[in-house]
DNA sequence: AGACCTTTTTGAACATGTTCAAAATTGAAT
DNA sequence: ATTCAATTTTGAACATGTTCAAAAAGGTCT
């Protein structure tokens, strides 16, 4: 078994694996999700229908990779952009519209990828995913100047993940022409953001802020 | 044709779909989402299979149609608990916690709930979704004392039902035994909750507020 | 009653995700 | 080289959501 943590690491099996999720994720970008049957990617892969479970044991488990692969591309796409000396707005709307660009010819796979992305079963270990989402929001923050206050410098990348994943979900089940809806959110959140960071150095606002973080992290 | 609006707007076959209904439900509740097949559905109720598609597009319309109707019980079952004198904080955990006491056994559902509650598609009039879904958070707003502070009553309803959406994104999404880190979560997110009411007062606080909830609006 | 249209019902098919026992292959140990 | 166990691959089946053309039932007008 291949998922098993037990039986074997790896074998030159891997390179099928490989091989398959290549083809899944071309079909996925060229026929869509509901388009790409498991029996395609077998046989574009020129393998067995069985054979394709025997690496993957769902067609949500590949989405799931797929999924993943796109927040890296989102990473990779939205980091060189986050140039030293925008202010905070600027950076999270680059942040945010660049996942949107990413994200928006899978759109189809919305309600797939919230499946993917809010249900728990981490795989692999925790840190690794974590690090994987949380990095580009702290490299937002950091890259913003002025820097935001002390007061909530550290938790900030934490908030703005939050709010990214509330976008995420609009965004998975919102319905209008071009995810306008979504882009329009975007445009109204990342001001309001800016301005609740600033707004932080009062201690009421501080302390509401904490109280919404042990919130998220009641329920990490 | 049944769904559509211009057709015959109903025979006595409302009956037979009442039927089909029913045991649908029956069947959820004692064989769970996936355990419950649409053959099964169809000849419990004496019908063919087709036939129970002539009435429902879909097994997730019939779901939809599932929470819909956990939605009145829920609204049902809160509504004489919230009396008044409690205040926000109670009455604000009295709704959540009977939210959860109504949806426990449907938890398999949850993702399904999801797709079918966050999915645009509103049937029917749109007001009257929108009055079964706040009617409840307006009533707790109502019966509590002391009455919230004027700069928020009026909104805080739409407040309280943002936020019980997401702790039912995160209930739908929530593997631990019993749903206990939801439990844990809405016994944390009552007191903030109610402390955030409190602060409301000040004008920061509520211009913050004032932000949120018309960012929520965008998204309407 | 007969003709005609609409609504309802059926039965059979289809598509696709998923499972599984058995065959084929591989790789090491003797 | 032979044997043996683990890994990989196959092919065929299954289950279930969904579709559809055609039959049956109802209702209305003449």
């Amino acid at each position: 078994m291949e998922g098993s943590a037990v039986t074997t690491p790896t074998a030159k099996s891997t390179q099928t694996r490989q091989l398959l999720l290549d083809t899944a994720l071309e079909l996925f970008a060229t026929k869509g999700f509901s388009g790409t049957t498991m029996r395609a990617i077998a046989t574009e892969t020129g393998l067995s229908l069985g054979n394709a479970y025997y690496y993957f044991e769902s067609k949500d488990a590949i989405v799931h990779e797929l999924f993943r692969n796109l927040l890296q591309r989102h990473r990779a796409a939205a980091w060189p952009l986050l140039v030293p000396g925008n202010n905070l707005e600027t950076n999270l709307r680059i942040a945010l519209d660049q996942a949107l660009e990413i994200m928006a010819p899978f759109h189809e796979f919305g309600p797939a990828f919230i499946r993917t992305a809010f249900a728990g079963a981490h795989t692999g270990p925790r840190d690794v995913h974590r690090a994987l989402e949380f990095g580009l929001w702290r490299q937002v923050v950091a890259a913003s100047r002025p820097l935001p206050p002390l007061a909530i410098r550290n938790d900030l990348p934490e908030l703005l993940w939050l709010i990214q994943r509330g976008i995420f979900l609009f965004w998975a089940y919102d319905s209008s022409p071009g995810a306008a809806r979504s882009r329009r959110l975007i445009k109204n959140v990342a001001p309001v953001t800016a301005r609740l960071v600033v707004l932080s150095r009062m201690p009421v606002v501080r302390s509401i802020l904490d109280d919404v973080l042990s919130l998220v992290r009641t329920a990490s």
